[in-house]
DNA sequence: TTGAAAGCGCTAACAC
DNA sequence: GTGTTAGCGCTTTCAA
């Protein structure tokens, strides 16, 4: 490792120099400051953000923390941090905590430990514990799911939209409904249920729902659970992108082709819902802003915004496609 | 932020004995070790990750720095590499480069700052500098590309997968395969057009190549070219997963459909291409192994093995679907 | 404009 | 088994 003392030595001046050098600071005479800057070149010297977050006490790195990488609305939500960020000069770190609250707690930690400037985490359950977060004094906004601490978040309109999914799908003709949604202690899961089941009262039909884990396996089950158990149900309102491929899994060993045998509304428009036989219809959910609107919310509040807490809920948007529709 | 003097001064002891205490270092004893831990929840101390780090030279911090976090494929080598990661005591930070040079130089640039214990990669180009992970002395193993510099690498056989695939459109009949392939600096592409070329000239058979970027619409745009400039392409081999999305757009707006009018095989099995219409037959590489066997090289390289380089190969397989059968 | 020196929080000699 | 203290590499007063 090259130190700014080497670079101090090779270029004949104090390490104080070389520091205020190399940050660009004005008060060094431009002469030194390329002398500096040379003698950095050469010898390959590179900051040591270890050395200097301990000496300032900050880093520039923001740390988000989400449930479940493999989702493609993470991967947007990442997107739209990860460019604002950029543009404001901090780095972003990802972690997975996979559904798991023990990896979440991990994370956490991590994210202290590191004395991360700011932290954008998608919690695994609404009980998620973030007090130690809050005790380091580390800015925290939660995204796609709320806690039921008072924390900044910025969250998608999950009820209304599967309240207009399931208004379709009535409106559409199919007569019996039934919601496939993710664990029942995960708010998304909990909303997009909410929604469903008061569009389904409104109409004046039955609810039939099914919790299972945000995944293929847990959506085929679910599947396999509500049509053997409900012989009468003749669509499905599915709460998320993986729960949607396993159901289609299940469709198909059934030989049920959606928009023909069974009506189908999936939230999330995952990239490849337009090819699917037939083309899906989503609940679709700005995923990139959500994650540039917290990551400038972040922003303000890192540079000390007293602001109170502040709750942004976007909107959703039902794709209408061919899954959805009868008679094809 | 709580110190551990400050834990020191609320257990009565010494820094030395709480740095001890928490780290479970077994001279201390234990009603001290027990009093001292007291102490730190009592006053929700936490590890100082920068502290330690300066001190210790070094962190429990591993960096996987990938040139497309959308990939499926990347997912899945996350995955891989997180669980071994973690079954050693380690953390994983994400970076997604995003197939931007400059960002992954940043990237780059910020793991050697935060002085990561090691680094996996998947270069933007094989032509990537690496020297400066080198000369700061962190490990480092390639996934997914190869570099031109001799270092560790964990990949996948693109060529014979690529070979496979190609082989298997021309026995199923298909006269004319092309082959979409990813821009001509990316070693993955051009490692794939090889198989596809050696299978075709194998065969007799003119190849018909054209590069694109890796994402939907370098596939939309390529695949148009394709069909535009040569009619007699009966049948596509496409590079990867969203190359592939792209591709299926373009034949559905021209109402080519796959294992009818066209043979389609795609490298990269994503959890989706089994649910496509018609199912999509692809070369599957096994991205979770290459993640974990990345990681353990990484975890021997870290504890400082100083075997030679060592540039693993990871067996492909065809997974046949409908897309790529004749008479659908 | 530049340099000397203190100190960020921690670990690891070293001394007891 | 426990305490004292130096020092990791950097930034930032303070003095010159």
């Amino acid at each position: 490792m090259v130190r700014i003392s080497d670079v101090a030595a090779e270029a004949g001046v104090s390490v104080a120099t070389v520091s205020r050098a190399l940050n660009g600071l004005p008060s060094v005479h431009p002469e030194l400051a390329e002398r500096v800057r040379d003698a950095a070149v050469r010898l390959g010297s590179r900051p040591n953000a270890v050395a200097r977050g301990l000496r300032t006490q900050k880093t520039e790195v923001l740390a988000l923390i989400s449930a479940d990488s493999e989702n493609p609305v993470f991967t947007a939500i990442a997107r739209g941090v990860e460019d604002v960020a950029q543009r404001n000069g901090y780095s972003v770190i990802l972690c997975n905590s996979d559904e798991d609250p023990e990896k979440e707690a991990r994370y956490l930690d991590v994210a202290i430990a590191e004395q991360v400037a700011g932290l954008i985490l998608s919690p695994h359950s609404s009980a998620t514990d973030v007090r130690s977060v809050r005790a380091a004094g580390i800015p925290l906004i939660v995204v796609d799911r709320p806690l039921d601490e008072d924390v900044d978040a910025v969250l998608a309109e999950s009820g209304s939209g599967a309240e207009a999914a399931t208004r379709h799908l009535l409106a559409e003709g199919w007569m019996h409904p039934a919601c496939i949604t993710g664990p029942d202690d995960a708010a998304t899961a909990l909303d997009r249920l909410a929604g469903y089941r008061s569009a389904m009262i409104e109409a004046g039909a039955t609810p039939r729902f099914e919790h299972a884990p945000f995944s293929r396996e847990g959506g085929r089950a679910a599947a396999a659970s509500v049509l053997d158990s409900t012989p009468s149900v003749d669509a499905l309102f599915v709460a998320n992108a993986a729960l949607a491929l396993g159901v289609l899994a299940e469709l198909r060993s059934r030989g049920l082709v959606p928009g023909r045998d069974v009506g189908l509304v999936t939230f999330d428009d995952a990239p490849w819902t337009p090819f699917i036989d037939p083309p899906m219809t989503v609940v679709s959910q700005p995923a990139y802003e959500i994650g540039s609107v917290a990551a400038e919310l972040l922003m303000t509040r890192i540079s000390g915004s007293d602001q109170p807490v502040h709750r942004t809920s976007m909107p959703t948007s039902l794709v209408v496609r061919a899954s959805s529709l009868r008679g094809r």
